[in-house]
DNA sequence: CGGGATCCGTTACGATACTG
DNA sequence: CAGTATCGTAACGGATCCCG
């Protein structure tokens, strides 16, 4: 890598831009939150981000330890943040706070995949109080599954398949956004399956938390 | 303005970005976060970013709503945020506090102004607990000035003098920037002169829980 | 002198094509 | 699948000039 343009000032916030600032890159740092990801998930979760910029990015991110790979095992590389890189959830998440007030443009190009949501869901999740619950979640946004697990004061939110989970919450990618950025919620919005009898109720106490959280950007009034 | 670069994506962070993802919008936004400023007090605060970029900046951030031009006296006209810009304090913060973990580049630029000292610590006084505090302090940083004004349970920063101080705190930026980010402080770094007797115990609680806040990013911590 | 607008060379981006 | 190579286009950066 050639050095790339730097800001070169002392100050911290430049410091920070000097790593995530260029274009794409906290856009791929949101899908490697959602989990180890592969360069072609990569790829398709940014809606078809050139090749050879998810490539040069992909090589400033680990050369400045926010990113490495790793084996995915059956031969695959993946791609996954570093303790390093996982600090910047702080970020993305006040991001997302932001963004949500702004209505979206009106020729929305659709992503091939969802794990943005499974980030927005891990960083909303990291600043509510979950220590009264517990349970296993699948949560199916236009068919592709998001694992939830909270146990002991912990939520850990990925883009997987759940095994064996409490609860099946089964919504729209639209009509999850919508909600978690105002719109009230009606039952024909989405459907939930109980598997466990009572984990319904502590899934939905969760999801309002949630929701609460990214419509106000305060966990205080959550 | 022609329509610039958009993600085109539902995704909320994808949102904000189309709006402060730009090459020096986060930064243009931290200046003013320390108050109205001109269009030459911008300029000189971002180290010399061509004036066509910062324009065209100004421009964009007037459209989408988070900035606007105010009469700042004197037939001067001032940039200042607006409530809606105001909200990006917090990415403004978070960015700092993963930014501070990094070495700073070899070649450095020096700022014309520190806006960014005053942004800096006004994002970090927001996150502390300044119930029992209230001073007027002046906190002379390279010999320019900063006022720090806490009453109420309320900590306002501004990149601005401060008449008739309580305490009168002076030291360099990267004696400033180091203490903040962990290195050890110690009295031949700063000097403290206190005009109203009491308040500089005051003024050393508040930095001490900003230099940690900012260390940890964690107020749970500090 | 403050507040830009214009011009132009350089760099980064984006789309497509191609390769191990 | 995981990138590399090429190339046209758009954005950036520096300088200069303009206007009140």
């Amino acid at each position: 890598m050639a050095k790339p343009r730097s800001y070169k000032l002392l100050c911290p916030i430049a410091r920070a831009l000097d790593r995530i600032g260029d274009r794409w890159t906290l856009l791929i740092l949101r899908d490697l939150h959602a989990g180890p990801a592969r360069f072609t998930d990569l790829q398709k979760g940014l809606t078809g981000i050139a090749a050879n910029l998810l490539a040069d990015r992909l090589v400033k991110l680990t050369e400045d330890g926010l990113a490495e790979k790793s084996d995915g095992g059956h031969g695959v590389t993946t791609y996954r943040l570093t303790a390093l890189g996982e600090r910047t959830l702080d970020i993305v998440f006040e991001l997302a706070v932001f963004g949500a007030q702004f209505a979206p443009e009106e020729d929305i190009v659709t992503p091939g995949n969802l794990r943005t949501v499974a980030t927005t869901l891990r960083a909303a999740a990291r600043r509510v109080d979950v220590s009264e619950l517990g349970f296993d979640a699948a949560m199916v946004v236009d068919g592709e599954q998001i694992r939830l697990r909270i146990r002991d004061g912990k939520a850990d939110v990925t883009y997987a398949a759940c095994p064996d989970p409490d609860v099946v919450f089964s919504i729209g990618y639209a009509d999850l956004l919508g909600i978690s950025e105002g719109e009230p919620d009606t039952p024909d919005r989405h459907s939930l399956e109980t598997r466990t009898p009572g984990k319904d109720t502590e899934f939905l106490t969760f999801m309002s938390r949630i929701t609460r959280l990214l419509r106000d950007g305060d966990p205080a009034t959550a």
